[in-house]
DNA sequence: CTCAATCAGTTCGACCATCAGACCAAACCC
DNA sequence: GGGTTTGGTCTGATGGTCGAACTGATTGAG
């Protein structure tokens, strides 16, 4: 938990959203999830986090009920309902930042299929609605460096890749 | 910092943003900021926050251009130009955490002055427009509860306030 | 079927952040 | 000018995070 425990005391829903997912690394591990990631293994290499730690917030994402485990034998992770229902905050999060640090040039951009593409405030730029991350494609953008990493989930991310999709793809 | 400092090496605008407002505390003095708060210790008892780490994140805010420090006597903290840029966001992620904690129940209720009420995801229900932060008044909803804090921030909020004019006022 | 490699963790000790509380100097109030 | 408030800093105790080593189950190759 990222705040005392006394914290129950405040009354605010963004206290209650921080305690869930604003632990240092979680909504990473969240955004990998939306992508496509499902294996533990994937998730390490691509955040390159402590096994410990990244063991911890897959425990208390799968108990808070955002992550579904499943699998008899070596586990998939899965976003819930309640974890699909985060995207818009993320994205909102990711075009902050992404305005802030690079505006002209976007590391990814993002595609409703078959329609138009996603713009800052989440709408398309197509049809004018708020798609679903089923929907989507994510895209390299301008602003994107291939030169970083080469663990198989950056390698994955080169090309276009439907969300949610298994990623990398096997 | 939430992230390590080789997270450098990520090329993804999500952690760029968690590098700035990822850490501990840091989304709550925000949204205080939002809410009109300006006084060091107006945050800190609204907060219950170590004074020492609410100076750090002070600092640091300051420093990454989301908050200014003005007075030369006792500061006062405003948002700039890119702290409020931060506003859907920090919209998005409270209404996730309304939404799952008390569905039917909001505990704030944000409306666009004289026009609607804010839906869900930022949008006014009367103009269809996503206002900006200073032209929305907070309301006490069905949820809140007034019975958990008596500093001046909080008594302020039990009566509709206009965001960003300031809180408590004087 | 056997054996090695991979996967999904757990454990460990070093290190860093956060906490409550004491302390302190400048600003403000009378 | 003196006392109170404000806005901090400092300190020792506690708890979180780190990289690296270890482990046991699962999977794949032959």
């Amino acid at each position: 938990m990222p705040l005392g425990t006394d914290y129950a005391r405040q009354d605010c829903s963004l206290a209650r959203s921080l305690e869930v997912v604003g632990e240092r690394w979680t909504l990473l591990i969240l955004r990998d999830c939306f992508w496509g990631v499902r294996r533990f293994s994937d998730l390490q290499a691509h955040l390159d986090i402590s096994r410990a730690v990244l063991s911890t917030r897959l425990d208390a994402l799968v108990a808070d009920g955002l992550l579904t485990r499943s699998g008899d034998g070596h586990p998939e992770y899965h976003l819930t309902d309640d974890g699909l229902a985060l995207w818009p905050a993320l994205y909102a999060l990711t075009q902050w930042g992404e305005q802030r640090t690079t505006p002209g040039a976007p590391r990814r951009v993002f595609v409703h299929v078959g329609c138009g593409r996603l713009g800052r405030d989440g709408r398309c730029t197509g049809c004018g609605e708020s798609p679903s991350p089923g929907d989507l494609e994510i895209h390299p953008g301008p602003g994107a460096d291939f030169t970083v990493r080469d663990d198989p989930v950056s390698v994955g991310l080169r090309t276009p890749h439907r969300l949610l999709t298994p990623l990398p793809a096997r």
